[in-house]
DNA sequence: CCCCCCCC
């Protein structure tokens, strides 16, 4: 196979043009280890015209040269790389991605005759800008190129040169919003189908504008922690009925917004920076460019995710932080914020406001806490600048790629994904205690979509009290973990984002889907939700689908739901004398001397407690059936306890009939259960009432809907 | 510099 060089691409590399995955071949390597920062790695690279000698490994690329697969004369391709200039001038291409495409063995020795490639102009040593001065003191925090690079004679300094690729001058960045070069790694290509954007915070203009945000603002005293309070948790529910407006409308929230070909002039350019952003002439540039081998940027990016302050206390000493995720058009980053920095930014950072962000240090994310889909994350510094952007509504908040429920299946077990469904059933919040003794809330929703299927989806503390689950909203979570509990189910993480009825066109969408007959479908769970409970999904029968479709009749019992009316219930057999054990329901024999045994605990009690066995005849318009009910759906039926029905036939019979009487020919939801059972060689149905529901309309239209459904299939 | 992500 023959792998053509991409000639000319030092040259634009080193000039810092954008080049498309340019192909190189490998001349040399030199380690260059100095001080007390790890291994640095200088390559000799040659696109078979020029060679260039300062090609610089980043640090998480060490591992190639450690393996030896950095073998002179192997054909690379650059994946993404910055270019930098040193204080003196001097240019730096820094890999920061790359590829083996073909060893040295097959590439044959040197390609073509390169020679030195000669810098076309070095660049003059920059000036301060604006933006370097805003919002910090004015010592030179234009920190030395890579804290880590100790391996140059001189101290590296990048400068803010105008041609860095990494970086838009105008010309660039002319007809598209991003440079077209590999480094952008670009999330959202058109091919791939269409996350979803929005604003939760409906694009709120920030209160601040830039010239109001003066560095005065940060002072620790106005961002102090007391002014805090209702930033926390208030954003994650977004109901457009709360009367927010919607910002985003469905054809606004078009996937054309992230079509890196069309589109207007460049956001990142230094002309639309210098006239609304303290950035003035600092670079602009998207978060997916952000990397640690630029110290000069500006950043525009929204809030979508703000934790709250917490403390740690461990054996490398104690301290507070917080953390916040932000998003503009390329991608997101996390960012942490420690001590000083939490007094400074905390109150001034709000979910859902954009900001401009200069002047922090970028560091290898780690995955194992970080699942954004960026390699590095960001900590604030003293010297680090936030400002509030008063006109960031073209900044999305958050960019979903919902995943459909039953392409859960498919997917590993601990993903992250997103997910958004209409939330048809919510469990009761619940206290639980975690491993480590800390005690939380939870709640369980039950999300369904499109596909028919539905997913059991927890939220934990906060959020699962706050949960109103009672109209069936739609519920999208953004970075949910995907578990193999019970099946497929998933669950919150600290670092979700939960929006009840976001403003988004697949909210729509699913409403209105729901809403006209989405609800009827007997929509089956990929989590297995254990006990009879309310998760129980409705497997809607009538009483002769039931004998027709041989339902009970398999190795395990089915459920089925359906309204019937209950004709008849027998009401000479239905109370027995039971252990009063608290566990026990055995039935004690009356030893007629005032004691009662239980054979089950093997003891005799001077009382006992009465329970229900109620056989009652179910009907619906085509056929009727009789079922069992143990204590609680019977006195549901009946409406009184199984202790007041005792006392009442004990001493009131008249009033005992009537509460017959009168549960007779009343109509509820039944949910039962159903297997064939063997007694004395005889086979037959045995149908048990799990849960009695008084019948309301939209599940009463859900039953029509399916019957008529099993009806015409 | 943190790093808890829970329960059945």
């Amino acid at each position: 196979m023959d792998i053509n060089l991409t000639q000319g691409a030092v040259e634009d590399l080193v000039e810092g043009r954008p080049v498309n995955d340019p192909v190189l071949q490998l001349v040399d390597t030199l380690q260059i280890t100095k001080g007390s920062g790890p291994t640095r790695y200088r390559v000799r690279m040659s696109d078979g015209r020029h060679l260039w000698s300062a090609f610089l490994l980043a640090t998480q690329l060490n591992h190639l040269s450690e393996e030896n697969l950095l073998v002179p004369h192997c054909v690379c391709l650059l994946k993404k790389t910055t270019t930098s200039t040193l204080s003196d001038g001097r240019r730096v291409v820094i890999i920061l991605d790359m590829e083996i495409l073909q060893s040295a063995e097959k590439s044959g020795g040197l390609i073509g005759n390169p020679t030195t490639y000669k810098e076309r102009s070095k660049s003059s040593p920059e000036e301060p800008t604006p933006a370097a001065q805003l919002g910090n003191s004015s010592d030179n925090s234009r920190a030395a190129f890579s804290p880590r690079g100790g391996g140059t004679a001189s101290p590296m300094k990048t400068s803010a040169e105008k041609p860095s690729p990494s970086k838009f001058s105008p010309s660039e960045a002319s007809s598209s919003k991003f440079s077209p070069m590999k480094g952008s790694s670009f999330k959202f290509s058109p091919a791939k189908a269409s996350p979803t954007t929005f604003s939760p915070a409906k694009g709120s203009p920030a209160k601040f504008s830039p010239t109001k945000a003066s560095p005065s603002t940060f002072s620790p005293a106005k961002a102090s922690p007391s002014t805090f309070s209702p930033a926390k948790a208030s954003p994650t529910t977004f109901s457009p009925a709360k009367g927010f407006p919607a910002k985003f409308s469905p054809a606004k929230a078009s996937t054309s917004k992230f079509s890196p070909v069309k589109g207007s002039p460049s956001k990142f350019s230094p002309t639309k920076a210098s006239s609304s952003s303290p950035g003035a002439s600092s670079n602009m540039i998207p978060i997916a460019q952000l990397n640690p081998y630029q110290s000069k940027w500006t950043i525009r990016a929204r809030v979508m995710n703000k934790s709250s302050i917490r403390t740690w206390n461990n054996s490398r000493g104690e301290g507070k932080l917080f953390s916040f995720e932000i998003v503009d058009e390329s991608g997101e980053m996390k960012i942490t914020a420690f001590n000083k920095e939490v007094d400074k930014f905390f109150s001034l950072v709000e979910q859902g406001k954009v900001y401009y962000i200069s002047k922090a240090t970028l560091k290898v994310a780690n995955k194992q806490y970080n699942t954004l889909k960026h390699d590095y994350e960001m900590t604030l510094h003293a010297h680090s600048s936030i400002m509030p952007c008063a006109d960031g509504q073209d900044i999305p908040a958050v960019q979903c790629d919902f995943v459909p429920i039953a392409e859960l299946e498919n997917r590993d077990k601990d993903a992250i994904i997103d997910v958004i469904g209409v939330c048809k059933t919510a469990e009761d919040v619940s206290r639980i205690t975690t491993k480590s003794s800390r005690e939380v809330s939870k709640r369980t929703l039950h999300l369904i979509d499109t596909t028919g299927k539905m997913v059991a989806a927890t939220l934990w503390g906060e959020e699962a009290e706050k949960f109103e689950g009672s109209e069936q909203p739609v519920v999208a979570i953004k970075g949910a973990r995907l578990s193999d509990f019970g099946g497929r189910s998933l669950s919150a993480l600290f670092s979700s984002t939960v929006m009840v009825n976001p403003d988004i066109p697949e909210a729509f969408r699913l409403r209105a889907w729901y809403d006209q007959g989405g609800y009827a479908l007997a929509s089956q769970s990929l989590s297995e939700t254990k006990s009879g409970g309310s998760g129980m999904r409705m497997n809607w029968k009538t009483l002769s689908d039931v004998k027709n479709e041989n339902l009970g009749h398999g190795e395990k019992a089915d459920y089925f739901s359906c309204v019937a009316t209950l004709l008849y219930s027998r009401k000479d057999t239905c109370l027995y004398r039971a252990c009063p054990s608290v566990d026990c329901n055995k039935k004690v024999l009356d030893q007629h001397n005032g004691w009662f045994r239980c054979e089950k605990c093997n003891r005799e009690f001077p009382n006992f407690k009465y329970r229900l066995l109620l056989s009652a005849n179910l009907a619906d318009f085509g056929d009727n059936q009789w079922v069992t009910c143990f204590q609680e759906t019977a006195e549901a039926l009946l409406g009184h306890s199984a202790e007041t029905l005792g006392q009442l036939r004990d001493t009131d019979e008249a009033a005992f009939d009537a509460v017959f009487q009168k549960a007779n020919f009343t109509t509820h939801i039944f949910k039962n259960r159903v297997k064939l059972e063997t007694y004395n060689d005889e086979s037959r149905v045995k149908v048990t009432v799990m849960e009695v529901q008084p019948v309301n309309h939209r599940e009463y239209s859900r039953m029509l809907l399916s019957n008529i459904h099993n009806l015409i299939q």
